[in-house]
RNA sequence: GUGUCCGUAGCUCAGCUGGAUAGAGCAACGGCCUUCUAAGCCGUGGGUCGGGGGUUCGAAUCCCUUCGGGCACGCCA
């Protein structure tokens, strides 16, 4: 279904062409003074010198032909030539019982569907998430839902950090503590237990201990970090033991993570991790050196990724350490590598911190220059920016430690369990239920609203507040309506059709619920699940405005109530839609 | 040093490819509930869009310059 300003400009357009001027200058926007008109076109002052001809004139040329139009219910001249217009009830009606009956509320399918890997999670195994991680989770879950409403298939990829010296560490460590295992016995040959060794907790204790011991500048942390290495070497190399025993790791900690995303409302369709690419690096590495594209530099493998047109200094993208390790870079080489032979994927779309933006331009430039992918095929990094406390750095816990991120959802549902108890009627499984969609709703909508690169501040009772532009006070609206429809016992069927808008606040109501496809169009090309946001919160205004001055279930005429009724299902469609999309949902009542 | 992002109301942020009087929310103040959830609605106050040049009929937006901040810059991920 064609856009809303697209019809309009084609109408302008219509009407540039017959005035005798160029189709072209007939764009038409919404109205930036919305005091004097629903929409404008300034095509006319751009005409003006082209035409060399004062714009007043274009403009009232154009306006002459323009009152034939059956959009617009009325046309003004503004000098010096703006073109304010004001959409035809009639027209706008139609437009939303089309919107109304469609896919999609209108949404085009794209010409082609693309398939697209979104990677992004990225959590380390055996050790808990933290706030660094809910960005990633949050956009890129809401990513992948855009793609895939858009209509392409859309892949979800966890990519577990889940290789290298952090697993030595943790091994190296149980090791020590517990010798009499038989993982660590090279002439075992029976079957290793089922049972995990260890469970989550003392998982996530053992990681940051090791990690810490081998960084000490001791004899005894120098011993440690080469133990973990050669645990490393043993783990990589595939002894038995070793294996078995990160698996265990790998299943207790991939349990924990699974219940935590599920927590946020995300979830993977991959759980790859960087092992899976483990066998495939020594092909990759062979073919980038017999191909000529690596070579060693201060005796690690690099390739060279700068480019003529740079202006910037561009560090080669490294394939090996000197001592002929592995790298980060590395397995995401051989994961494009590995993405390309099992999917065919057209897009792969990478969420992580922005600071990482150069290493990724290195490592796209890399898979590029040495044809990992195909030419057509994009890779996308979408860096975002860091989650800040309320003094503007980093956040942190009251004690200056790292937040875990799920003790700080569980406090946040806590405290919304409690403002929803008070004074309301329900049973406490209710209210339990209720505070865990609406604490989601207020994280995941503080977290999306704002520009993803850009740094923001988690303010926790800003987000959780129930008044202004917050994601509770978009629950709440669309609870209201709910609730309204309840109250009416009857069916509301809105394929039988709205109503011409008879009062101003109904007919701006209509005009944003018809800007829906324009919107999530431009969320989809610009990745940014902020539009999305900001159309909810301008929708969710748009009706309360309505909602205030007008009675609904009080109304006598019953055809009018009806009109209502299907208006208000409308809203709450498109609204829970993109509640959908963001990932988060809205309870029956609050 | 090189590159990159940012600087808009007291605070947190919108302002798309340049268009008329720069917008929201919070905070402050004033109205509106015997009527569909007042978790709402309506209104008031608050700004040299960091500074300076330039392009243009027209600049928060484009270009240059300058100040202030964040971040990154081969063997971490």
């Amino acid at each position: 279904m064609e856009k809303l300003l697209d019809l309009l400009s084609n109408e302008v357009g219509d009407a540039f062409e017959k005035a005798g001027y160029g189709r072209e200058l007939g764009k038409v926007a919404v109205s930036n003074r919305p005091d004097l008109c629903e929409y404008q076109c300034n095509g006319s002052l751009a005409g003006a010198k082209l035409y060399k001809k004062a714009p007043l004139m274009i403009a009232n040329d154009v306006a002459e032909v323009l009152k034939e139009s059956k959009a617009f219910e009325k046309v003004e001249v503004c000098p010096p030539g703006f073109l304010n217009l004001n959409l035809d009830g009639e027209y706008l009606k139609d437009y939303l019982n089309r919107m109304a009956t469609a896919p999609k509320f209108g949404l085009k399918e794209p010409e082609k569907k693309l398939k697209v890997i979104v990677d992004y999670g990225g959590p380390n195994v055996a050790k808990p998430l933290h706030v660094g991680h809910l960005r990633s989770a949050v956009i890129g879950e809401s990513v992948k839902r855009i793609v895939r409403f858009m209509g392409h298939e859309a892949i979800g990829d966890i990519h577990l950090g889940d290789w290298g010296l952090q697993m030595g560490l943790i091994i190296a460590e149980l090791k020590l503590r517990k010798p009499e295992l038989p993982y660590f016995d090279d002439n075992f040959e029976g079957d290793y237990p089922e049972e995990a060794p260890f469970t989550i907790s003392e998982l996530e204790e053992i990681y940051p201990f090791a990690s810490k011991k081998s960084k000490e500048d001791t004899e005894e942390g120098h011993a440690f970090k080469e133990e973990a290495m050669n645990c490393t070497f043993r783990l990589q190399s595939g002894v038995r033991g070793y294996r078995a025993l990160w698996k265990h790791i790998l299943k207790v900690s991939v349990t924990d993570l699974k219940r935590n995303y599920d927590n946020l409302n995300v979830s993977f369709d991959l759980w790859k991790g960087e092992s899976d690419v483990h066998d495939i690096i020594p092909g990759m590495v062979k073919y980038m050196k017999d191909n000529g594209y690596a070579y060693l530099s201060d005796g690690a493998l690099v390739v060279d990724v700068k480019e003529d047109t740079d202006t910037k200094e561009m560090p080669p993208c490294m394939i090996l350490k000197s001592d002929g390790a592995s790298l980060y870079n590395t397995t995401d080489l051989a994961t494009i590598m590995d993405r390309m032979e099992k999917y065919h994927p057209d897009r792969m779309i990478y969420l992580t911190d922005k600071r990482q933006s150069l290493y990724f331009e290195q490592v796209f430039r890399c898979a590029r220059k040495t044809k990992l992918v195909d030419e057509d095929t994009d890779l996308i990094h979408i860096g975002f920016g860091t989650v800040n406390g309320k003094d503007g750095t980093a956040f942190k816990t009251r004690d200056g430690g790292v937040q875990r991120l799920e003790y700080l959802i569980r406090d946040i549902n806590d405290e919304m369990f409690k403002k929803i108890s008070e004074g309301r009627e329900m049973s406490e499984e209710e209210a339990k239920n209720t505070a865990k969609l609406v604490s989601l709703a207020a994280i995941k909508y503080g977290d999306l609203s704002n520009q993803p690169s850009k740094d923001y501040i988690f303010d926790i009772e800003r987000f959780s507040s129930f008044e202004g532009d917050t994601g509770p006070y978009l629950l709440y609206t669309v609870v209201r309506i709910k609730s309204i429809l309840k109250k009416y016992a009857g069916e509301v069927d809105i394929a039988k059709g709205l109503h011409k808008s008879e009062s101003e606040s109904e007919k701006k109501l209509g005009m944003q619920l018809a800007t829906f496809n324009a919107m999530m169009e431009g969320a989809y090309e610009e990745l940014a699940p902020n539009r999305i946001c900001a159309y909810m919160y301008d929708l969710a205004n748009a009706f309360n405005a309505f909602y205030h001055e007008t009675k609904i279930l009080s109304e006598e005429n019953e055809e009018k109530k009806v009109g209502y009724l299907r208006l208000l299902k409308l809203v709450q469609e498109v609204m829970e839609c993109c509640m959908d999309v963001l990932g988060f949902s809205a309870p029956e009542k609050m």
